[in-house]
DNA sequence: AATGTAATAT
DNA sequence: AATATTACAT
C-alpha cells in the first residue's frame, strides 16, 4: 500500500563543473531510480532548461563560487518555472547556506553526497509544486518500500495541494495508482520464461524467478499468465476451428506461441534510451517498516543487482506504443 | 502454501 | 482496455 510507493523516474538535472563528479552523481541518482541529465557548465544547462522546462523536475547545482552562476539559476529558473533547485558544495559555512536558502534553494547539501541524502530529494518536488500549474509533470511511478513515513507525508501534502488548487496541480502525479504496463519487452521475457519452463511447469512463482525483474510480483505474473492462457486457448480455437476439444487441457500448440513472439517482435521496440532496462538497486520484500529496521538501498538484496531489470514506464510514451497487445482482442 | 479460474474492481 | 484484486476451489 502506501509504504510501497517510490517516485521512480523523477527527472533530475545535475550541474557541476567537475565532470568526474558528475559521473558519480549520475550513478548515485540512477541507483535511486531517478532519470538523470548532466551538464558541466551553467550556460548549456540554462539553454537546455529553457527548451525543456517541462521535463525537469529537480535541479541539483554545484555552487560555482567565483561566478555565482548558481545564484542565477536560482533566481531565473527556480522562480520562473518553479523547478526546485538543490545547491551542493563542499563548503558549508552557515552564511553561504543562508544566502542560498534565502534565495530560494530547496536544500543545501554538503559534498561528498551520500546516496542516503539523494534518496530523499524528491520531497522538494512535492513541496514546490504549488503554483506550477503550467508545468506538465509526467513522472513515472512505481513501487518501493523506502521512506514509508516521508512518502505518506508527501502524498498527504500533495493531496491538500490538489484540493486547494482545485485540479490545477492534478497532473503532477498520483503515486497511489501506479500499475505495471506489460511492455513488449517485458512480455517477451515472460514468454521466454514460460517456454523455458514448458507449458506444464510454467507457474507464476517460477516464471517470476526466471524473469528476474525487480518489483514484479507473483500476483502480477499470475494475472498476466491468466490472460496469456486465455489468449492461447482463443487463438488455438480460431486456428483449428475446433469443436472437438483436444485431449490436453491446455492447447500447447507451438504455433500460437510462436505467433505471439513474432507479433511482439515485429513491433521491434527496444528501449535503450529511456531506461526501461535500467538497473535499480532495490530490495524486494514488503514487510512491516514500523519495526524500525529501515531498509537501505540494496542491503537486503540477495541477488546481484546487475542481473535484475526494473520495470518502469515512461508516461511520455503512450501506452499503445509500448503495451503488448493480445491479438485475440485486437480491434 | 501456491495455484487456477472466474468475477469483479480500478 | 489493461491490469489488479478478490473469492473460492484445488
Amino acid at each position: 500500500m502506501d509504504q510501497e510507493l517510490w517516485p521512480s523516474g523523477l527527472r533530475v538535472l545535475v550541474i557541476d563543473n567537475n565532470i568526474s563528479y558528475l559521473k558519480v552523481m549520475e550513478e548515485l541518482l540512477i541507483k535511486c531510480s531517478y532519470k538523470v541529465t548532466t551538464y558541466n557548465n551553467v550556460r548549456e544547462a540554462m539553454s537546455f532548461i529553457y527548451g525543456n522546462e517541462q521535463t525537469v523536475d529537480l535541479i541539483i547545482c554545484d555552487l560555482f563560487f567565483p561566478t555565482e552562476d548558481s545564484l542565477l539559476i536560482l533566481q531565473e529558473v527556480t522562480s520562473k518555472f518553479g523547478i526546485p533547485t538543490v545547491i551542493m558544495s563542499s563548503n558549508g559555512d552557515t552564511s553561504t547556506v543562508m544566502k542560498y536558502i534565502t534565495n530560494g534553494a530547496s536544500d543545501f547539501l554538503i559534498k561528498p553526497l551520500r546516496i542516503e541524502e539523494l534518496k530523499n530529494i524528491w520531497q522538494h518536488v512535492f513541496r514546490k509544486q504549488i503554483g506550477a500549474e503550467h508545468r506538465k509533470c509526467n513522472i513515472a511511478q512505481h513501487i518501493d518500500q523506502l521512506s514509508y513515513r516521508t512518502t505518506t507525508e508527501a502524498t498527504a501534502t500533495l493531496d491538500s495541494e490538489i484540493r486547494e488548487n482545485n485540479g490545477t496541480v492534478t497532473d503532477i502525479l498520483d503515486l497511489r495508482k501506479s500499475r505495471l504496463i506489460w511492455t513488449m519487452q517485458l512480455h517477451r521475457q515472460f514468454i521466454a520464461a514460460v517456454n523455458s519452463l514448458g507449458p506444464e511447469k510454467a507457474v507464476p512463482k517460477k516464471i517470476l524467478e526466471i524473469m528476474k525483474v525487480k518489483h514484479l510480483t507473483r500476483e502480477q505474473v499470475a494475472s498476466h499468465l491468466q490472460k496469456y492462457r486465455l489468449h492461447l486457448r482463443n487463438s488455438s480455437q480460431t486456428l483449428y476451428k475446433d469443436d472437438t476439444p483436444s485431449s490436453s487441457s491446455y492447447p500447447n500448440n507451438e504455433s500460437s506461441i510462436l505467433r505471439t513472439q513474432l507479433n511482439s517482435s515485429s513491433n521491434s521496440l527496444y528501449f535503450d534510451q529511456d531506461g526501461c532496462m535500467e538497473i535499480a538497486d532495490y530490495s524486494l520484500p514488503k514487510d512491516d517498516l514500523s519495526s524500525g529496521s529501515e531498509c537501505t538501498l540494496g542491503e537486503r538484496n540477495n541477488y546481484s543487482p546487475e542481473c535484475f531489470q526494473d520495470f518502469r514506464w515512461d508516461s511520455d510514451k503512450q501506452g499503445s506504443e509500448t503495451t503488448y497487445l493480445w491479438n485475440f482482442e485486437a480491434e
